[in-house]
DNA sequence: AGAAACAATGAATGCTAATTCACATTGTAC
DNA sequence: GTACAATGTGAATTAGCATTCATTGTTTCT
């Protein structure tokens, strides 16, 4: 008789498929997409080549599970965080403060999600900017907000949501890449000063 | 006798290489660089692959060329714009005014430098983070300039530069992957203020 | 015009890496 | 413990390109 659907066994093929993706995120966050290998998940996960394909349909299905766990972490997180907080400026800080502190604690996944971006036509590239966007789409609701009340000046939020997560992201990226600045929660603060100045907070709080 | 050192000669060689390389631009602002086959690259430019390698020593070659001459015309631009100026406020401003038309100008430039990123581990990327970080040099600076004449607050402007190049290369890289804002040249000046204020930017003038 | 130098061609080569598959091993049920 | 289901294996298959190369076409020089 078939043993397929029993408890034991599907709780198996979902641990070690786990397992592999922890192995995947690791290489995947060393070599760029096209530059990590099947074969080299597979050795680090300790796995035949081919059993990968018992876990996995192919190469993209992968990339796209591992972009589509990080965004449900990422916006898991900036949910969280933004919840302790009514304020349009509050909101706006926590959640980048929730992004800062969730990349410098899984640097791996900060540096699959802004550094190794290969180029277009590929699922990876359009969960990525997918994610992006979301997170721009929350700012900018914030700061529809803050115009309603008139805490902000008159300007196309679009815009100013834009230049607010480019600026976070241009300087996690160069932390990435370069190690500086070399403490990025400390960056955080003089990041934050700048956008709220930017803004155009008035001297409300 | 050889003719090869003749002007005539030469000149048609240059020629043709130049016709390549901007067959080659447009061929890469579509497709990534891993995407783009050496193949289609000829067929653009009408000549047969075993060609092109008559004209570069390979594929690597012909985009670290078209990179380094997008970074001399970038850079050229920006220095001819700046020359304008004496404040440091009007020299950030002229800088990113010049990036801004510049990629309006030549939007292929733009879609290779900042959209076709592929992964690390190549000569393209290389060049690309160089690029970036002449831009954040100079900016910098600007900021520092104006830190000693006591214009900005006194923080970290290694932070400030990289958020104020990160908030225009987001709105750059949202106008050309999603065509929004529609009209960048405004959004310019959207951008603008927002980074002017973000600095801490006093009423001087 | 004829010979030598050079340029152009595109089919052949070679390489890399994803995916498959025939076979081997392990787990389950009775 | 045996038969069958399922998983695991890694060598073989395949496909896509970059690059080369033998051949053909073109230009220059005398």
């Amino acid at each position: 008789m078939a043993y397929r659907q029993t408890n034991k066994v599907m709780e198996k093929f979902q641990s070690k498929k786990k397992e592999i993706l922890k192995a995947a995120r690791e290489v995947f966050a060393e070599n760029s997409y096209q530059g990590t290998s099947i074969k080299t998940i597979a050795q680090k996960a300790k796995i035949a080549t081919g059993t990968f394909y018992l876990y996995f349909t192919n190469k993209d299905a992968l990339i796209t599970m591992i972009v589509e766990e990080m965004f449900h972490e990422l916006l898991k997180c900036i949910k969280h965080e933004r919840a302790n907080f009514t304020d349009g400026f509050d909101k706006l800080q926590a959640s980048m403060e929730a992004c800062i502190k969730l990349f410098v604690k899984e640097k791996n996944m900060a540096k699959i999600l802004l550094v190794q971006v290969p180029g277009v036509n590929n699922a990876f590239n359009a969960k990525l900017i997918d994610i992006e966007n979301e997170l721009i789409k929350l700012t900018k609701e914030d700061l529809d907000e803050l115009k309603k009340q008139d805490r902000i000046p008159d300007e196309d939020t679009f815009v100013t949501a834009l230049a607010f997560v480019g600026s976070f992201r241009q300087v996690i990226i160069n932390w990435l890449r370069e190690g500086k600045p070399e403490d990025l929660e400390a960056a955080f603060a003089t990041l934050m000063k700048y956008n709220l100045r930017g803004m155009g907070k008035g001297d409300g709080s």
